[in-house]
DNA sequence: AAGCTTTGCGCAAAGCTTTGCGGAGAAAAA
DNA sequence: TTTTTCTCCGCAAAGCTTTGCGCAAAGCTT
């Protein structure tokens, strides 16, 4: 047990003068005398007082808290966005509390339930894979408590939310592709429900229109954005009467998964099968060939929901809908064919 | 600005009771009759009231949050911790709060600060690299707030730790590249004041003697857990008159980095040089030639923390040294040589 | 010197919960 | 019928902070 830390009744009593007194003295209020102001805020010092967050949350409401919640931990993906949360809050007193979902739609709803016991002041989240309806945001919009997602989004038009350019950036892949002499290009793509999917296929399709290539339902295999699932994804194509000479991943770890799968068929990256990903973490650079993948700008993600988090909590301004740009870094994994 | 939530008062007003019996119906008080305290009971999950934690906080003293510090955020061997101390603290009704020293001994002392200000019942962390002084734990300890490190720790007497069997490790590393036929083994090390530095060198030396290799100072190069200064660290080794056979790296990040000078230098893994990392991340079996790298309980160790924790937390028992196994998991990065 | 304005500080309430104690009414005992 | 004993509930305090309001003493005006 740790003992109470010292409080204005400790400071009041050892001064011998009452408690509001303390408070406004450490205020500077001009109601108490500037000799009894200056001893209070010495003896302030001297024994490290510092307010009670609990006593203060429970008056003005507030426990300067933000609840994150996220569907994996151990990505670089996540944990680079939390960091940019994390800068941003610390810059406004902010403390931020986070859960993992798993990326389960059940333990999603129990995070959330979870957070809002805690008095958070608001929840920045990203969807799990699992999540198709959204009932569960209701109640938090019904309080008014201020929610951002970031990455996977829904509900646009109430809730503030960043995302990237994503069909942008996978129409620029896929005419990279074919400017780098490709034909059959293939997309392993992430769960339908969620947007980046979507927009990443949409993105995909376009890519193919504007190059005059025509679509082919055969080259779009989805996963669970996992590596296994991402491994049988490209053994898939890989089996094709007609295999890809091009495969886009939804994101790093896929293409990770899609290069060893490569590798171990005793194909050439890139000179049988070019390979671009989506994320462009750190280890982009570490494998052999080097991946050729979409800068996503994670960490300015993260700053970008927290701040949009602020935005809300100062008054109700309109939601809005930032879109970063991205960047596509061609490597090694994206070179000519042979 | 979001709406005060349903309080006691909330369901007293509604019912026309006092504060005082809502409280007691929703415990099963016996001083309340059966169909009050049903009905009370009934309009409190209608109106979904849920205690506010400042209150009981503040009545209890006790905010139920447990401070985390770590070094670095961005990292698999941190989140993974951070993601083991998390699914501890919630099936015990904790919630965590993260803050990032950055390495940096005064932004640690920042965070530390910054999180009794909180009010958190304990801290969970990991020293930074700067970190060379202990005083700054001194108030936490004369206070009795429970704290526990992980990985790199200090003051092993006063404070629980978690830590993994390093020198066992590094020893082991090193006999295995003797088997492999290396007789020139270099070691990339952490910053001299880390116990896991102190101790892989020590499991290193270990190992050269078990083996009857003298210990040549050059071959040990210190560096700062960077890929930076892990590249320097290679270069400086591979430019030796007699330049290693075999390198092990203080962890993952360090060994991709050395394989990618290695590999820049056109060089062979494991020809003509070994390799072995600390940690064995996903990415180590991405990379080409396969990383070995030494299991690191990193899950576990975040639960093993938090155990710790909770352990202090009840009630003062004398802290505990825990010692996690590792496990070499060998990999193509350091076969025969050629 | 009497009345008015300042100056400087304390009281109390609100925010939410738990809990010891007291008290009113009814049922049981004498 | 009177006293005792339950039964069932409310009051109030404590934990910490802020803030409107009141009050006393000192200073000022005339």
């Amino acid at each position: 047990m740790s003992k109470r830390p010292v409080s204005l009744k400790t400071l009041a009593q050892a001064l011998n003068v009452s408690i509001s007194t303390v408070s406004r003295a450490l205020r500077n209020h001009p109601d108490i005398g500037p000799e009894l102001t200056q001893r209070v805020q010495q003896l302030a010092q001297e024994l490290r007082y510092s307010p009670n967050p609990l006593a203060m949350g429970l008056l003005k409401n507030a426990t300067r808290i933000i609840g994150v919640i996220v569907p994996a931990l151990v990505t670089h993906f996540f944990a680079s966005i939390i960091s940019g949360i994390e800068s941003v809050a610390i810059e406004h007193g902010y403390y931020i509390v986070i859960r993992c979902s798993y990326e389960s739609f059940e333990k999603e709803q129990e995070c959330l339930a979870n957070l809002l016991q805690l008095r958070v002041e608001g929840i920045i989240m990203c969807l799990s894979q699992e999540t198709k309806t959204y009932a569960h945001f209701d109640a938090l919009l019904a309080a008014g408590t201020p929610l951002v997602f970031f990455d996977r989004v829904c509900r646009s038009t109430e809730v503030p939310t960043v995302v990237v350019d994503n069909q942008a950036a996978a129409c620029r892949i896929t005419r990279h592709f074919v400017a780098q002499g490709r034909r059959r290009i293939a997309h392993i793509a992430g769960p339908p429900a969620l947007n980046i999917s979507q927009e990443r296929v949409a993105g995909y399709r376009e890519g193919l229109a504007a190059e005059g290539l025509a679509f082919d339902a055969q080259l779009l295999v989805p996963s669970d954005l996992s590596a296994e699932s991402a491994t049988a994804a490209t053994q898939q194509l890989l089996a094709l009467p007609q295999p890809p000479d091009a495969i886009f991943g939804v994101n790093d770890t896929t293409a990770f998964a899609a290069m060893k799968e490569i590798k171990r068929q005793g194909l050439r990256i890139p000179a049988d099968v070019a390979l671009v990903g989506f994320t462009d973490e750190y280890h982009a650079t570490v494998v052999e060939p080097m991946l050729t993948s979409v800068m996503h700008p994670t960490f300015e993600m993260g700053r970008t929901a927290a701040l949009l988090f602020l935005e809300q909590a100062q008054g109700q301004v309109p939601p809005r809908q930032m879109v970063l740009a991205t960047q596509l870094v061609v490597r090694e994994s994206s070179g000519q064919k042979s």
